[in-house]
DNA sequence: TTAATTTTCGTGTGCGGACACTACCTTAAC
DNA sequence: GTTAAGGTAGTGTCCGCACACGAAAATTAA
C-alpha cells in the first residue's frame, strides 16, 4: 500500500505538500506539483479513504422526508428499511440521518413534517415529493438554502415550475413507462393469437397516479409497436367503490369478455382484484401486478398471480441515502437518474430475490 | 457519536481499559467490566469501524483462482470483473488480492496454478472447484494449512470425498435446480395447451455438465409437478459436432414437429442454437436461454431470445470477495451458501439489469 | 514486614491523511 | 542593504481505535 509519505519520500517533499496537490489547494510550485503528480501517477497512489474519512472527521446531518407506514398500507415499509439499513453503514462515517413522516393523504402534513425537517438544518435531503404544489415550496427553500436533495421513488423532473428550477441531484426510483411496456411484453409472451387484454385501474392513493398512468401508456404502447391488433380493454374504480361493487363489476365483464385471458393491474392492488374475480374466470386468466407486498406475494405463491413487477424499493432506499452519503463525503457526483431494474418475479424465483431486505428484517 | 474515551471519562477508567472489554481481552476486574459493560450498553456505544480498521491494519492476503477467459469464451470475465471492483474496494481496508488463472479445459493448469497461488500464503482463498479430482487435492491442503476457502459459480457440496471433508466457508452461486423449474414455469407460461417442449443440450465444456443437468432436471421437475401430459422432447450435441450438423439436424426435427413451441437451451450457448434455427420455424418459437453473454443478449434484443435467465455472475464475483473480506476483518461467518438470485431477463428490462457491471466497465 | 508475584489498569505510540501553523526563501521596494 | 510581502514547503496535532509496555495496586510468599 502506498502512502502519501512515500510519495512524500520519493518526490523529496514533505506529506504536507503532496496533500496539497492531491486536493489541489494550491500553494504548490508548477515544477514540484507536476513532478508530484507524476510519481502519484507511476505510483498508482489512491488515497485510503479509511484513514482520510477518519481524518476529516466531517459531521453531516441527513434528513429524510417520507411518507409514514401502517398496517394498512406497507409499501413505505420498505423503502423504509432500506434507509435505515444505509443509515446505519453510514454512520460510521460521521452521517446522522434524522427520518421525518408525513400523512400521504395529507399535503399540509407534508409540508409540516417538512418545516421540522428544516428546522435541524440538515447539508443534504432525501424526499418522497408526493405532492407537487408542496413540493415546490420546498424545493424553492431547498433551492435557497443551497441544500441539494434527492428524489425517491417519485419523480417531479419535468414538471414545470414557476420561476424556481428544481435541481435535485437525482431521482431514485422506477422508470414507470418502461416497466409498463414490460408488463405488456410479459402478457403477450404468455397470451396466444387473439386472446384479449384487460387493464384494471384502482386508485387507492393519488400519488400512484402518475406512476399508474405511465404503466398504462406503456403497456398500450407495447402492444401498438408490437401486435397491431390487440384488443385492450379497460376497466377503472374508484376510491369510493366498495369491494362488493369491485368484484361484481369485474366477474360480469369476464363472464362477458370471455376472450379476455390475461389481466394487468398497473397499482400495487393486484392481489385486491385478484381476490375479487371468481375461481371459474381465474382458472383462465394469467394476471400481471406490480410491487412485492406480503399480499401480492401470497397470491403469487397461490400462483393466482403469475408476474409480480418489483421496484426493489428497498434497495431504492437503501441507495438513496448511499448516493447521498458518497455525495457529502466524496463530492461523488450521482447521475440524474438512478433507475431500479425492473424486477420480474414469479413464483419460482421469489424466495432468491430480495434476500437484503429479509436478511435486514431478520437481524433487526 | 459515542467515543471510546467517553465511556472510559464516564466510568472513570483508561480508554485501555474500556478497549480490554470491548474485546474480551482479560485483565480487567469483574467489576469494572460490569459496570463498562453497563454503560457501554447505556450509551449505544458502537466501535467505530473506520478508525477500528485503520488502526488495526491488518494487512489480508486474498488468493482467487478462477478460470480464464478469452475472445471465444467470454463467461467468466464478467466474475473476473466483479472481483476486480471489490478487491478495489477492500484494498483501503489492507487487503489484498491475487489472482490466479488456470486453463477450464485443463485440469493441469489448475493445478499449476493452484501451486503457484499457495506460494503466496494466502490467508484465505477465492476458487472455483471446476475439476472434481484435482479439487481434492487442493481442498486437501487447504484444509490442513487451515486457510478458509469459499467456492465461487461450481459448487463441491455433497460430492464425496475419499477421507478428507469439505469444509468451505459458502458457496456463491445459483441454484441450477431452481433455475430449470423457473425456466419451466417460463415454458409453460408462454405455452398454450397441447404446445411441445424442447431442450437442446450442448456441452462445450466439461464443468457446465453438472449445471446443465440440474436445469434439465429442474424443468422437467416443473412440468411433472404441474402438467401431467406435457411432452418434451430432447437433442444432444456433442463437442464434435460441426455447426451444419446441428443446424440439420434442429431444423430436420422442428419441421417433423411443428407443434414444438419452445425451447430451453441450458447452456450459455442459446445464441449458437438460435443461429441454427431456420427463420420460418423462429417464428412460432419461443426461446429460453440461459446467461447474459453479449451475443444472448444481441438474440435477446433481436426478440429471438424470449427470455435469459441470468445468475448475474458480476455480482457473484464481488460477492465472493467481499464474504470473504468480512470474514477475515469482522469475523463476520457467511452462510454456507449463498444463493444469487434468478433473474429474469427480456429485450424490456435488460438495459436496467446488471448496471453495476456496466458501470463498472465504463469507469475502467 | 518485605520481597516476589500476579492482577489490574494507565500511557504512549502509530495507523494514513487533513489541515492549521510556522518557517523558509524569493523578489521587490525603500 | 534592509525589510516587507508573497509564495512555498515543513511540522505538528488530531481523528478513534488497537495494542504493547510498563506502572500501580492487590495478592501471596518468605
Amino acid at each position: 500500500m502506498i502512502t502519501i509519505k512515500d510519495i512524500a519520500k520519493e518526490a523529496n517533499v514533505s506529506a504536507g505538500t503532496v496533500d496539497r496537490v492531491l486536493h489541489n489547494r494550491g500553494g504548490v510550485s508548477p515544477k514540484t506539483e507536476t513532478k508530484i503528480k507524476k510519481i502519484l501517477k507511476q505510483k498508482k497512489f489512491k488515497i485510503n479513504l479509511i484513514a482520510s474519512s477518519l481524518a476529516m472527521k466531517k459531521h453531516h446531518n441527513l434528513a429524510t422526508l417520507i411518507p409514514q407506514y401502517d398496517e394498512q398500507n406497507l409499501f413505505w415499509k420498505s423503502p423504509y428499511s432500506g434507509i435505515q439499513k444505509a443509515s446505519q453503514e453510514v454512520s460510521a462515517y460521521g452521517i446522522e440521518n434524522k427520518v421525518f413522516f408525513f400523512d400521504q393523504s395529507d399535503p399540509k402534513s407534508y409540508l409540516k413534517a417538512f418545516r421540522k425537517l428544516i428546522k435541524t438544518e440538515p447539508d443534504a435531503v432525501v424526499m418522497v415529493p408526493l405532492f407537487v404544489k408542496e413540493s415546490h415550496e420546498i424545493i424553492k427553500l431547498l433551492n435557497l438554502k443551497k441544500i441539494p436533495y434527492i428524489f425517491l421513488n417519485v419523480d417531479l423532473k419535468g414538471l414545470a415550475f414557476g420561476g424556481s428550477s428544481c435541481s435535485n441531484l437525482s431521482y431514485i426510483g422506477q422508470k414507470s413507462f418502461d416497466a409498463g411496456i414490460l408488463s405488456g411484453k410479459l402478457s403477450h409472451l404468455c397470451s396466444k393469437n387473439g386472446d384479449e387484454f384487460l387493464i384494471v385501474m384502482t386508485r387507492k392513493n393519488i400519488h400512484d397516479y402518475e406512476a399508474i398512468n405511465e404503466r398504462v401508456k406503456g403497456f398500450k404502447s407495447y402492444f401498438q409497436d408490437n401486435v397491431a391488433d390487440a384488443h385492450i380493454h379497460q376497466l377503472k374504480f374508484d376510491q369510493s367503490d366498495g369491494f362488493e361493487k369491485v368484484k361484481k363489476k369485474i366477474n360480469t365483464f369476464l363472464t362477458k369478455n370471455q376472450r379476455v385471458k390475461v389481466i394487468m393491474v398497473p397499482s400495487s392492488r393486484v392481489s385486491y382484484i385478484c381476490n375479487a374475480i371468481e375461481k371459474n374466470h381465474l382458472l383462465r386468466l394469467k394476471i400481471i401486478g406490480f410491487d412485492t407486498t406480503p399480499q401480492n406475494v401470497e397470491a403469487l405463491k397461490k400462483s393466482i398471480v403469475a408476474f409480480l413487477i418489483s421496484q426493489k424499493s428497498f434497495n431504492q432506499g437503501y441507495k438513496s441515502i448511499i448516493t447521498i452519503a458518497n455525495y457529502l463525503v466524496y463530492k461523488e457526483m450521482p447521475t440524474n437518474e438512478i433507475p431500479t431494474p425492473l424486477e420480474i418475479i414469479t413464483k419460482e424465483n421469489y424466495k432468491y430475490s430480495h434476500s437484503e431486505e429479509r436478511k435486514y428484517y431478520n437481524e433487526n
